[in-house]
DNA sequence: ATTCATCTTTGATACAGATCAAGACCGGAA
DNA sequence: TTCCGGTCTTGATCTGTATCAAAGATGAAT
């Protein structure tokens, strides 16, 4: 079941696809050094189970790639998904030293971690790694707070349409696609994680995404491949404000 | 309206009620007076805006005594809130120019500020401030995405019942009042406040209200006089893990 | 090619919470 | 004292989403 693999899948940092977007992007090569030093990669299989909530936690890491899930459980089954994982994104908190949440990879995922407790040595004479963790920290504070309004005050069509539009978004950017014309891109989650995202059934989600396909807001190619003819509609249908179409 | 008393209620941060759950908590007494000298107070009434979503914001600050909320509004009224800020709790962010929320004073309120420029050269040089709002940041993206969970699985009874705990946990460790006798505190929030923060109508929380009062979980006198007489009753209406009862 | 497990869609029905509507309460102003 | 605006409660009804149920894809294993 869990086939972890520990082969050293050992990168150097230069080469780093996400070198200059994680926590590490405002080290100096001296200070990389010292991260290099204490870092491991670990490579995990769709499905697979990176941490359960309240387990210990010697380490802390970075998504290099592929994509994760944060999620809480209640004692009785429900589920919520609180935080999506993509690469550069920061798993784990210093000063913490059990996880708060069930972190799972949905698909095969590498991450680079390092030991806690030198990690946290680490952050304490290395201001660019606190500053830099502040920063992501605050950006994903923003995002949880958008999303509390996704699951607070939005209808079953417009989640969706918000959850399509932030995957959309992250592809285009990533990928470095334009927003202005037909954007295409594949489905990270199944309709029940998307549905635990969303705080939703997965039948419902089912049912509205047929809903955005039936009124030609997306189309599908399979269960899994999505294309946006235009992102303004689908923006309209997410509720957000458009002001201006201003597409950032 | 907007009566703002900008009387200087100048303090000494030795004597200040927040001085060690602030921003400022880990600073030395030569940093304290960097800060000092930049520091300003400003005072609200109950019911004024501190400031407007997209707003120019060239101050940040924490709240010192009041009760402050943070809401986002779609254009068409919809609104949800997304913090309640409490004493000590820190207002703006460093690195960003405008604000992102709506900031409401929900009681009559005063802040200690810092305008913005000072206060972001004063974090790069002195790793303390930075240390602790990295710290604040981090709890307060927790208590996000515990509320995560609260908007997107919770019932209504269960969210009403998950609000007041919160409410009645902080009342209890800021006056240092114990949790396992009756706990007795004031709602600072009004009906509809609660249904912004819970995703509800107010008619929804009135009578979620009054359903928790006639089971005997809480006590009314008044609208806004809560007592709790078992804590161990509200925290399992609230659906939380209650593992053995360790109230923490 | 068949089987099997997983994921997904679709339909029928139930129900929690929203919406619409009417008063009750309460403190402050005249 | 009466009036008044804001806040809160309660009732009747409606509706969006959950729940229960069944069957259609898809793809991997045999």
């Amino acid at each position: 079941m869990l086939k972890e693999d520990h082969l050293s899948v050992t990168q150097d940092c230069n080469d780093c696809p996400i070198r200059h977007r994680a926590v590490c992007a405002r080290c100096e090569t001296n200070e990389l050094e010292r991260l290099e030093d204490i870092k491991y990669y670990r490579r995990f299989e769709a499905g697979q189970t990176v941490i359960w909530s309240g387990d210990r936690m010697d380490f802390v890491g970075s998504v290099v790639s592929g994509i994760a899930t944060l999620t809480q459980t209640m004692e009785d089954g429900r589920t919520q998904m609180v935080g999506l994982l993509l690469p550069s994104d920061f798993v784990g908190r210093p000063g913490r030293s059990t996880a708060a949440y069930d972190v799972v990879a949905t698909t095969d995922m590498v991450m680079c971690c390092f030991r806690k407790a030198p990690f946290e040595d680490l952050m304490e004479r290395t201001p660019h790694i606190a500053q830099r963790l502040l920063q992501m920290t605050l950006d994903e504070l923003d995002a949880a707070r958008e999303w509390m309004l996704v699951l607070g005050r939005k209808t079953a069509r417009e989640k969706i349409a918000s959850l399509l539009s932030i995957i959309a978004r992250r592809d285009a950017t990533l990928n470095m696609g334009r927003l202005d014309g037909p954007v295409t891109f594949d489905l990270p989650l199944t309709r029940e994680a998307m549905a635990d995202y969303l705080g939703l059934t997965l039948e419902t989600v089912s049912r509205q995404v047929s809903a955005l396909k039936k009124d030609g807001i997306i189309t599908l190619e399979g269960k899994r491949h999505v294309t946006v003819p235009d992102m303004t509609l689908l923006l309209e249908e997410a509720g957000d404000d458009t002001d201006g179409g201003m597409l950032v």
